[in-house]
DNA sequence: TCATTTGCAATCAAAAACTATCAAAAACTT
DNA sequence: AAGTTTTTGATAGTTTTTGATTGCAAATGA
């Protein structure tokens, strides 16, 4: 692999996903540790990323730092922490659905090499599943410019073709008698025509989302299970009506 | 092999890859190194490319690799003017589908604030087309991971539901006799299916793709309108059996 | 806080690629 | 056909890139 493709494909990533691991940019381009250190050095010389200790992120304007980028980076540990247990779940030979969302998306550097077939209708997840050579079945239909996800009839339409051994649904919303709700009725639709079509189904959600009623209800508590970090809550009125994993971050 | 010739396969390949091995050319063309060495020290000398370590690479202003937005616009002069004419084709209230590749990803940058309905099986196209706020739908599907399109029977499906205005469509073979080819048989189906869904039907290509006949035809001359750059080549075959735009670069 | 883990910078040796040079082969001239 | 020029391929020595290692610094978690 040629210098400038490497930090091409590196600045694709920085782009594409606000920050970047050093360990995945090794995984995804095959070079070693040492090789993407100077090339991150290389690119933040030339002012094109900015470093950070584990990887890189995009370089921000002040204003822009405050508004969105906080927020990102702020729940990035314990969503790990979810994808890493929620990617363990996924046995060879399964076929599953990923949700769009950040939660899900960063399931998918733990799949690696997992003889899987992956259907979502996140389009930011394609890049990364693609590196990780994972087959993967795109959803057809309108694209949701702000959240890159696919919706609508066309959407529900491909979906009646698949079903799933597991599926991975984020949530806005989880609350213990209004059930599991998200913004964009649109994307509720897909939420729940997945779960209707998986097998097994979870939610995958960090604390801040108990508690929170969003605008479209998509599915009761009971028809999915939780994955979760660790926190203070009471979980009780949840674990009655579904089975909640907490995992520690 | 001719001197031209190879390093007409140069530029050709450095074009469609954004980087190339000197070793890999070494291999496609039965030269030495020693040779593609020289090649590439001319080919630098003329502004043509841009050596590095182990190949060499399109030559990219800074500013393009800011803002990568348009990565694979390679410097292809001809695509531009093809794109260009191409986009100048799509009216207010049109929809349009786009096919996967590059030139019809170079149009994209030209239908800003148009009042239209792109449809695409082109993933890499998504990103750009949020960006001009444009609207748009995406095919369902197998992803096939080395040109990120999307094929297969669920694209097939999904594409029944659509008729479109116009069609804009990449081959990699025009001939007389043999009509449009394309390499892989999936991504020819498709391409078959938009044709009979559209009532104009565009083919876009640059001048190396005439007199060339690729693995699967997708359809006869007559089935669609040719755009391509101005070259020498005699295309009186052609225009005897379909209308043939060349715009000049 | 201290211990442990994780990332970092610096260094070094091996591998890959580069430059310069030269001789053989091919093409062109006369 | 002989000589000249151009192109080509091979070689040797140098440079660049790469990946591994080691000791140090930063983050993490108890």
């Amino acid at each position: 692999m040629l210098t400038p493709e490497r930090q091409q494909l590196i600045l694709e990533s920085v782009k594409n996903h606000h920050t970047v691991k050093i360990k995945d940019l090794v995984n995804q381009t095959g070079s070693s540790e040492s090789t993407i250190r100077r090339d991150l050095d290389q690119l933040e010389q030339k002012g094109l990323l900015q470093r950070v200790h584990g990887g890189a992120s995009l370089l921000q304007t002040a204003s822009e730092e405050l508004s969105m980028g906080e927020k990102s980076i702020k729940n990035a540990q314990e969503k790990e922490s979810i994808a890493l247990h929620a990617a363990s779940l996924i046995k060879d030979g399964d076929c599953v659905f990923l949700d769009a969302g950040s939660t899900t998306y960063a399931m998918i550097p733990h799949l690696r090499d997992k003889e899987i077939i992956v259907v979502t209708n996140g389009l930011n997840h394609l890049d990364l599943l693609s590196e990780h050579h994972i087959k993967t079945y795109v959803l057809g239909g309108l694209v949701k410019h702000r959240t890159q996800a696919v919706i609508g009839t066309g959407a529900m339409q491909t979906l009646q073709q698949y079903r799933f051994d597991k599926c991975f649904i984020g949530a806005n919303g989880i609350h213990a008698t209004d059930g599991y709700t998200t913004p964009d009725p649109e994307e509720a639709a897909i939420k729940q025509a997945v779960i209707h079509h998986s097998r097994q189904r979870y939610i995958l959600a960090d604390h801040t989302k108990f508690e929170q009623v969003s605008f479209t209800k998509f599915a009761e508590l009971h028809e999915a299970d939780i994955i979760t970090d660790d926190f203070e809550l009471e979980l009780n009125p949840y674990k009655e009506k579904t089975t909640v994993k907490v995992v520690t971050t």
